[in-house]
DNA sequence: GGTAAAAACTGATAATTATCATATTTTAAA
DNA sequence: TTTAAAATATGATAATTATCAGTTTTTACC
């Protein structure tokens, strides 16, 4: 065990927090570290959970397959989230698939510690309420973007999503590098629409891109467009 | 107060069974109970909320308007249900609009009692949680409807969800009367594309209209739409 | 029961988006 | 470095969906 829990900085960020000393000296006894490769998956939609896997290092998208055989990717989980918690909670099988969009480190963390913090310490219960409430208020926006908002808009969005989230290299490009089928699964649009919108952007000078990078160079005009005007 | 919570069938369906008998005591002497006619609003997005609002009866749509000025129905809540809850675990003002769809009853619950259960009986919250656990879920597979399912399967899966939900009466309509405007709300299109699709299927013989009330004849035929056959 | 307002409906057309086909570029492996 | 595979890109076209303009039906109220 090379590091501990009390100690992770990661924990700051996430429901862990509100764990008292012993809860959380249990923990991190328990748990396991993994590294997990870009396009790696961490669980399957339909898998039982035996444990929730806490995100030390780089980001996972979280995604459901659809009838129509595309992957939906309902969000992007970097450094501090949780992940798995809800099938925990519920005690039901995970609805949705994690896989690695860059490579990651994760602690694995066995149900067990969690189940009974969660019956025994209302603060760590309440914790994980409001992250879960927040979570839901966030799904119940992307609903509604999702339904009435277009593609264009939807596009211009996710790119100010991405960089105000994860950042931008010193060169201006998107620290966070989806291939353009990712974004389009994040958007839900077909591939070659994606690619067409984000040439027109291109071409009206609000992005830059070298190979699969992307930079914003007009946050305003991107910002204008999802807003309607 | 001609009635207590003690002794309503409802609080079986919600988090509300989770209470002692002291926390439950404390709630029903708190509570107030509203009707509310169709049409009316409980609460609108962005207010502060004191409470939560617990259905006895009747159904309300909870809403959120987006930029294009069209409002995007995210929900529809029954008996049963804690409305206004996490907004009240987040501490946070409302996200989304509640109005009644049909006359409605509710008690209001202000948010003391629920507060301070949150932080003393861990079995309460962890219901609360579960509950939200599975609102989460839900919001999940709609995100996915939304974005992967075309107009014509969202309106199939709509009357298959309002069926299975809220029922049919004895000359096989769909007990729920939604307006079309409140169906195109919920499937995230134009009044318009919406009426046509209903049209279309009343031609093929899956429908059947009688004013604004709508009747399943063919279950099989929307789901089968539904599944992309 | 009559009447005005609202809701439901229909047609024509435009805009958006998906699909198919194919070319080019990038990436990764031999 | 060469080369094959994968990803990105573009054009043409079809399908889906929205919008506008108007008619008919239903609902609610005096």
């Amino acid at each position: 065990m090379e590091s501990r829990c009390e100690n992770c900085i990661v924990r700051q960020f996430n429901s862990l927090r509100a764990m008292s000393k012993e809860e959380l000296k249990r923990v991190s006894d328990s748990k396991t570290t993994k590294t997990i490769k870009k396009g790696e998956s961490i669980f399957r939609e339909g898998e039982k959970l035996d444990g929730v896997f806490c995100v030390r290092d780089g980001i996972s998208k979280l995604s459901k397959l659809s009838a129509n055989g595309k992957d939906q990717i309902v969000k992007l989980a970097s450094k501090g989230e949780v992940i798995g918690q809800r099938s925990v909670v519920a005690e039901e099988s995970v609805n949705l698939s994690a896989v690695a969009v860059s490579d990651m480190e994760v602690c694995f963390i066995p149900k067990d510690g969690i189940v009974s913090t969660l019956h025994t310490n209302p603060n760590f219960t309440l914790e994980v309420l409001r992250h879960m409430a927040h979570d839901l208020k966030e799904a119940d926006d992307v609903i509604v973007n999702m339904s009435q908002k277009n593609v264009k808009q939807r596009i211009a969005e996710a790119f100010i999503y991405l960089k105000t989230n994860f950042g931008e290299d010193e060169e201006g490009y998107l620290k966070l590098v989806l291939s353009r089928e990712d974004i389009s699964n994040v958007v839900g649009t077909a591939i070659e629409s994606c690619i067409r919108i984000i040439s027109e952007f291109k071409k009206k000078g609000y992005l830059k891109t070298s190979g699969k990078r992307i930079g914003i160079i007009d946050e305003k005009a991107l910002n204008n467009l999802v807003e309607g005007f």
